[in-house]
DNA sequence: TATTTATTGTCTAATATATAGACAATATTA
DNA sequence: TAATATTGTCTATATATTAGACAATAAATA
């Protein structure tokens, strides 16, 4: 890889993507551990090429670590704060790791490119879980889809990168049918239902909650699905082309 | 005025403010006229210092433009695109204004630096158009309030920026109370009306409106209004504490 | 001074939407 | 064949929105 710092991107820019999963009813968050000593955890993130379109640039980060393209995308906030920098991060992993001395010349470089401060675009994006295969980059020692409920503390602000996409996801699900994004292609309503009840973090109402939803006419029926459980099958139902 | 090269700010990061108004029943918007030779017409826009937050630095853009602080703003989007820049605007510029050959050193580089893409975040205001004054920096010729219908074709993309806020003023305005921001500190219902007319640009039923507004329970009702004319008095109103 | 006019504030009726309760349909198990 | 758990949908109720009506009133007019 790389160092940034050599690389054509736009300087103190960089985006954060906060990828929302669905699994096990519950919003899933995929996100890097380090590759450093220390417990060092962070939303996937990268920089803009001075030749992309900022859309693309989150879309590129987002096919690198998922695997898939045509991903459902939202830019939702720009975190720029003053004080918005790696400097507490990288003192912090320097000093759990000796070998990352700046001493030298190439190390300072990098050293002064990352600890300056950086203003952020957040984006989120909605996946399928099941056709994610989450892909590491050199910087990484895993990457994780964590249960929102349960995300370690991590680097910087991320965590209310977080927090924030969560808020814009509830805000904009309704106007928007991008809630479908989360699931397989086909899915029940009962499915339909608990991503729903992940989201907002509450319960709907069964009858209810299958009215509002097919009066979006959004839904097409398809067959039934016959799953072995002793009662009646439910309909698997898709997006409308 | 010292040139923005030689100066501490973020590279190739702007912010261009939205800043509505409302008059004569309509929302108006400020912008500026260039003072160089030629049509060119730009919102507010600068900067951001390296050891100033984003939304300070709006809020210093909006100060030395309007003479007011503690305004209503609202950071909506960032403008991203890998071809968004002076490019076209610098070089129409130049022709029309021979005297500002590239030439001479500095001005060599000014002109790269202006030259350069950047990512604009977009933010708007609101505010009383009763207590700003205006203020034109060395660049402009003038500043005015532009009725949002009848704005001039300007440069870059900043038509686009005035929809795209909008569109958020919009989505905005009925969950926060904000659309007082726009109106003298006190008000009549009608008033009040109006602006939300101007804003959605259509109608409300009158009694309707004035239920819904004052179900909201956001408003104090003062004493009444005299104005001359020749029927029932409407009360004034003014936003709770 | 009484009447007229234009507008305001608010009430009620009509309509639409949201929520809650009920029950038949049905895929499997006992 | 009956029991069970869940699904799909219906109806009744509650709530919210929209439309219509009318009295109150500040000033102009007769």
């Amino acid at each position: 890889m790389h160092n940034p710092s050599e690389q054509n991107f736009i300087q103190q820019l960089s985006i954060d993507c906060v990828i929302f999963g669905y699994h096990q009813k519950q919003l899933q968050v995929l996100v890097n551990k380090l590759n450093f000593n220390g417990n060092f955890w962070a939303l996937p993130g990268g920089f803009v090429f001075q030749n992309e379109d900022i859309d693309k640039a989150a879309n590129r980060i987002l096919q690198e670590r998922t695997g898939i393209s045509e991903i459902y995308l939202d830019q939702f906030y720009v975190f720029g704060n003053a004080t918005r920098n790696n400097l507490n991060f990288i003192d912090e992993l320097i000093a759990l790791n000796p070998h990352m001395s700046i001493d030298e010349k190439s190390n300072k470089v990098e050293y002064e490119w990352f600890t300056r401060r950086f203003i952020s675009i957040g984006y989120y994006a909605l996946v399928d879980i099941r056709k994610v295969v989450p892909q590491k980059t050199d910087l990484d020692e895993s990457i994780h889809w964590i249960n929102i409920k349960d995300l370690p503390s991590m680097i910087i602000d991320h965590n209310d990168i977080v927090l924030k996409a969560l808020e814009s996801l509830r805000v904009n699900v309704d106007e928007k049918r991008l809630a479908f994004n989360l699931l397989s292609e086909t899915f029940t309503m009962k499915e339909a239902q608990e991503l729903y009840e992940a989201i907002f973090d509450k319960p709907f109402a069964r009858n209810n909650f299958q009215k509002k939803i097919l009066d979006l006419d959004i839904l097409d029926r398809l067959e039934k699905k016959f799953t072995g459980a002793a009662n009646k099958a439910p309909f698997l139902y898709r997006l409308k082309k």
